[in-house]
DNA sequence: CCTCTGGTTGGAAGCGCTTTCAGGAACAGG
DNA sequence: CCTGTTCCTGAAAGCGCTTCCAACCAGAGG
C-alpha cells in the first residue's frame, strides 16, 4: 500500500526488462503469432512484475480507432432516453467498445452539432437518439467513413431503427373509440419543442386519421399542446376537465403526460377509469405500477437493436435495412374503461 | 452531399495549405499566444476549407490526458444507479470531461477488476459507484496518481459520498416505532450478495437499534432477506403476511422491494395504509407516483457530488473531505399510518 | 558441408499532435 | 548604420504503440 507514484510502465519498459525488442513485447502483448514460447514466457514475466498495461491511446492512435461509441441523446433525465441507454448498454457490453455519452439537454442546438463534430475522431460510431443530425453533420460522418445508426429519428440514407407514430396514435385512439369514446382529448408537445416534435405530431395525424375514419368530429378545442413534462400536462388536463363538455377520454403522447392527466383528474375527484378513460405512450417502467393503459413502444429494444446495427457496420458487414420499424403494442391496464 | 470517403484532414494539411509549419497550426488551434493575425487568418482559412479537428486522440497521446472520466458501477438498469448517472452527467456537463460508463452488472469480480484496471489508462478519473475497489487497484490508482471518488462505497484512504445506513434504518424504524408499531418486519438483501450487501446490513443494524432502545423485542421471523428485487420481496411479504401473527407494518431496505410489498399485500387484499404500513428505502422516482412513505436518500445529489470532488482532483485542489455523508430525510406519504 | 526455408526477432517508420528550442525578422534605441 | 530586444516561426523530438521489413538462426534437404 505504498504511495510512491510511479509512472506507468510503457512497453520499452517491459522490453528491457525480458531483453527483448518492443516489437516482440507488443507480440506477445496482442497475441499475434510467431513469437517462441521461451520469449513469450520471459516477456509475460516482465509485464507481470512492472503491471504493465498497454495504453489504449497510444493503441487507437496506431490503430487509428477509438473503441468508443459515442451516444448522443436529450434527456438523458428521462425515463424514455434512460431505457434505451440501457438497451444499448446492453448491446455493447459483449462488445470490445466502451460508451461515451453526451447529453445534449442544456446545449442549444449550435453547441450540440459543434461537440458531436469534434468529437467524430474520437469516436469510432456514433448512435444518435431522438435528434436529427444536421446534414452537414451527416456529410461529414459519411466522408470520413464513421458509421451511425439514429433511433428514433430518421435521415436520409442514414440507417435508423424507429416507430410508426402515426400508427401508434391511430392504435390508441382507435381503442378509445372501440370503447365507445366519442369525446376523445389529445395532449401532445409543442411544435415549437426543437426535439421530438416530429413525433408527437405524427401521433397527432394518427389520432386524427383514426377520428376520421370513425366519422368522428375533430374538435380543436381537445387538441392541445404542452412541454413534455407532468406538471405542464396536468394543467393542460385540468382545463379539458373543465370544459362544459369535458372529454370522456384522454390520449396523453407520452406516458409522463398521461401521469399529469391523472393527477389532474384525481385532483378533480373524476374517477379513472370510471368517469375518464386515460391511455398514454411509450409504456415507461412507472406505467406499469400506476397501471395505466398505454401505447408500448419498445424503448430497450430500440436501444438494443440500433447498437446492433452500429456494431455489424462497425464489423464491416453490410448494414441491412435502411430503416427497421420497432412494432408497437396496446398495453391494456386499468386506466381506461367502456362508457356505459 | 457527395460520399466521397476522404481521410480527415490532418494538422499537416493545414500547415500545408497555409503555408505555414505545423506548430503554428497548433498554436492558433490551441489558441497559444503569439502568432501575427494575418498568419492565424491564414491558419483559420485553411480549418475552415479543410473542415479540420484535431484529433482528440492524438492530442490525448500528446498531452497524456484523456478527458475522460469512467464511472464504474452495477446495475446500471436499476433506478437508483441511473439516479446516481443523471447527477454525474449533470456535473459533468459543464466541464471538458467525457463520461464513459462501465457497467459491471453482468460481469462477474474478476473480470470487473481487470477491465478497471486496464482502462486505467483511459481515463482521466474514476468514479466508483457501490462497489469496494480492491485493494490491489486501489494501490494501482494511487501509484499512477489517478484520481479515484468513491460513491455509495468506503474504502481507506479514499474519498467517498455515502449516507449513514444505520441511521436510516434507525430513522425508518423509529417512524414505525412512534406510529404504535410493535410488530415490525425488515426485509433487506442477502449478505451473499456480493455487491450491495454492506448497506442492507447496515440499515438492519439500525432497524435493530432502533427496535432494542424502544425495547420491542426482535423477532427473528420478521427479518427476512432476499434479492434486491420486486419479485423476490413480493414473494417475502406474501409469507410474512400469512404468518400466525403477521407484521402490522414492514421496513424494506429498498424502494424496489417495498413495492414488492405493496404489491403482495394488495394480492391478499390487506389494505395499505389501514391494515399495515410500509416504509421503503431510497426514494426513487417511482416512490412519489405510488405515494410511498420512505427514507429519502440524495441519489442524484451523491452522483453530483462524486463527480465534483473528482472535478476538483483533477483539477489540483485539494479533496476537502475525505468521507463525505449526504442527509437522509424520512418522507411520509400515504403507506403509513399509525396503529389504531 | 552448403544452401534453402521458415520461424523469430529487432529496428525503424509511422499514427497526429504538443512543445522546446533556436533561428529570423522587424523594430527600437544608440 | 549597428546592436539588442521582442515577436514570430518551423524543425524536430517526443507521447506509446503497431507493423513492415530486413536480418538472423536453425534445422532440413541436397
Amino acid at each position: 500500500m505504498e504511495a510512491i507514484p510511479r509512472p506507468a510502465a510503457r512497453i520499452a519498459d517491459v522490453a528491457a526488462r525480458a531483453g527483448v525488442g518492443i516489437a516482440t513485447v507488443s507480440r506477445v502483448v496482442n497475441d499475434r503469432g510467431n513469437v517462441a514460447a521461451a520469449t513469450r514466457e520471459r516477456v509475460l514475466e516482465a509485464i507481470r512484475a512492472l503491471e504493465y498495461r498497454p495504453s489504449s491511446v497510444a493503441q487507437n492512435l496506431s490503430l487509428k480507432r477509438t473503441l468508443v461509441i459515442g451516444v448522443v441523446l436529450p434527456f438523458l433525465t428521462e425515463a424514455s432516453p434512460i431505457e434505451r441507454v440501457r438497451g444499448i448498454v446492453t448491446a455493447l457490453a459483449s462488445s470490445p467498445y466502451d460508451l461515451a455519452l453526451y447529453d445534449v439537454e442544456s446545449a442549444d442546438r449550435q453547441q450540440r452539432a459543434f461537440r458531436l463534430l469534434s468529437d467524430a475522431h474520437r469516436t469510432d460510431g456514433l448512435l444518435v437518439v431522438s435528434l436529427i443530425p444536421p446534414d452537414e453533420e451527416v456529410r461529414r460522418l459519411r466522408s470520413e467513413t464513421i458509421p451511425c445508426v439514429l433511433i428514433d429519428a430518421r435521415h436520409d440514407g442514414v440507417p435508423s431503427v424507429v416507430i410508426d407514430d402515426v400508427a401508434g396514435g391511430e392504435l390508441a385512439t382507435q381503442y378509445l373509440l372501440e370503447l365507445g369514446h366519442r369525446r376523445i382529448a389529445f395532449i401532445g408537445d409543442k411544435p415549437t419543442d426543437p426535439f421530438r416534435f416530429q413525433s408527437s405530431r405524427d401521433r397527432t395525424t394518427g389520432y386524427e386519421r383514426a377520428l376520421e375514419s370513425a366519422r368522428v368530429p375533430i374538435r380543436p378545442e381537445y387538441v392541445r399542446e404542452g412541454t413534455q413534462s407532468r406538471h405542464v400536462a396536468r394543467s393542460i388536463a385540468d382545463e379539458l376537465l373543465r370544459l362544459p363538455e369535458p372529454p370522456t377520454a384522454v390520449f396523453a403522447a407520452s406516458d409522463v403526460q398521461a401521469l399529469g392527466v391523472l393527477e389532474a383528474a384525481r385532483a378533480l375527484r373524476i374517477d379513472v377509469p370510471e368517469q375518464l378513460s386515460v391511455i398514454g405512450f411509450d409504456d415507461i417502467e412507472i406505467a406499469s405500477y400506476v397501471g395505466l393503459t398505454t401505447v408500448r413502444q419498445r424503448l430497450f429494444e430500440s436501444g438494443r437493436r440500433g447498437a446492433e446495427l452500429l456494431l455489424q457496420a462497425l464489423a464491416g458487414e453490410p448494414t441491412p435495412a435502411h430503416v427497421e420499424t420497432l412494432p408497437l403494442d396496446l398495453v391494456v391496464r386499468g386506466t381506461t374503461r367502456p362508457t356505459r
